[in-house]
DNA sequence: AAAAGAAATGAATGACTATTCATGATTTTT
DNA sequence: AAAAATCATGAATAGTCATTCATTTCTTTT
């Protein structure tokens, strides 16, 4: 139905996770996002509930955004270790791309105890990715057939978000996307001498 | 010199760390803490400078705490692998036993941006931990040498970091100690098939 | 081009809560 | 046991901001 949001609910989005990047969602405030925006405070209200939607729908966007890139890249894959690589890689430069995204979303996902749904079922979603590939290398006999799939999934999402964290704490300064192939090798390989 | 902190200031961060841990810091208010110590609310600006200074007095002296244990921890392995052993089962035991602690970090640390020193250099002190261990890993000749060693003190806190904040979330229902020996397991040797 | 409808405005409201400080209680010193 | 010093209280203050809504501006229809 409503094919194309208005122009001005993007305008107000984007604002919105341009001041929450910066300040941190509760030190933002509607003034200053809908000042960013170009509209009047009163305007946010005709577009979203009140100032927790925005985040919540802020997020549920671009995760979904995100979300399809990840699917498509999973799918350009052949076997299990290409697909990681490209779920990896896919998952690194789109947090580069969108800087404010990669800020928000690293700061305060933790804080959504309350809210529900969709934002919370990211890691699932990422989750079920995970599950398909790793099964996936287990039938093809290129991943040990012994591993605790559960914890391997935890162990390569906190390994990517660990990176991620890192470099939002180094104000994104250095390129991300690099790092895919050196991280996949380390979740293939181990650290261990052969 | 104040060797030890009077009884009420424990109280009070005690207090703040249930508080925290159950609402989130800024939903959190000064009356709260201060009815859950069992004092007044101008009695918290006698041991604090403000609402902010809690939080950071609160995280300083349990990561104060924690990192004692870890080193001491480490101390007591001898080659590399037992000492990355002991750190993760320490810190996993840590945070297991301290759940308010846990929670607390885990959703909070990322918000302090401002907020200088101490807090911040949690992972830098981490990772020095992780960078002894790796480098004498190499010497020993039981850890490759040709690891890039930045990226892999962030792939194992990740790692863990990912582990806890799966464990918060499942509102720490499972026993977090044993998961130590698996995930130091897919560190040192990884998730290929041999 | 007038009327109806839709969209936008932004000043005013109201709720909330961190922080202060005049007062009172308690402990220590003389 | 009086005086002084310290500790604690909690009501009052003051500032902040999300949210509302009467009014205005813009758009569409007749």
């Amino acid at each position: 139905m409503e094919k194309s949001k208005s122009e001005k609910y993007h305008k107000i989005l984007n604002s919105a996770g341009a001041v929450f990047a910066e300040h941190g969602f509760y030190k933002a405030t509607i003034s200053q996002i809908a000042a960013r925006a170009g509209v009047a405070d009163g305007t946010l209200y005709l577009y979203f509930k009140n100032k927790d939607d925005i985040l919540y729908q802020y997020l549920s966007f671009k995760i979904g955004l995100v979300f399809e890139k990840m699917n498509a890249a999973v799918a350009k894959g052949t076997d299990a270790e290409s697909k990681l690589r490209n779920l990896i890689r896919c998952h690194l430069e789109e947090f580069q791309r969108d800087q404010n995204m990669a800020i928000v979303f690293q700061s305060e996902v933790r804080y959504l105890r309350d809210i529900k749904s969709q934002v919370k079922d990211i890691s699932k979603t990422y989750f079920d990715l995970l599950s398909d590939i790793i099964e996936q290398g287990q039938i093809e006999g290129s991943m040990r057939q012994d591993l605790f799939v559960g914890l391997v999934k935890r162990f390569i999402l906190g390994a990517v978000e660990g990176v991620i964290t890192t470099w939002v704490n180094a104000h994104c300064r250095y390129d991300l996307g690099t790092m895919a192939d050196p991280l996949v090798d380390l979740y293939m390989a181990g650290v261990r001498e052969v």
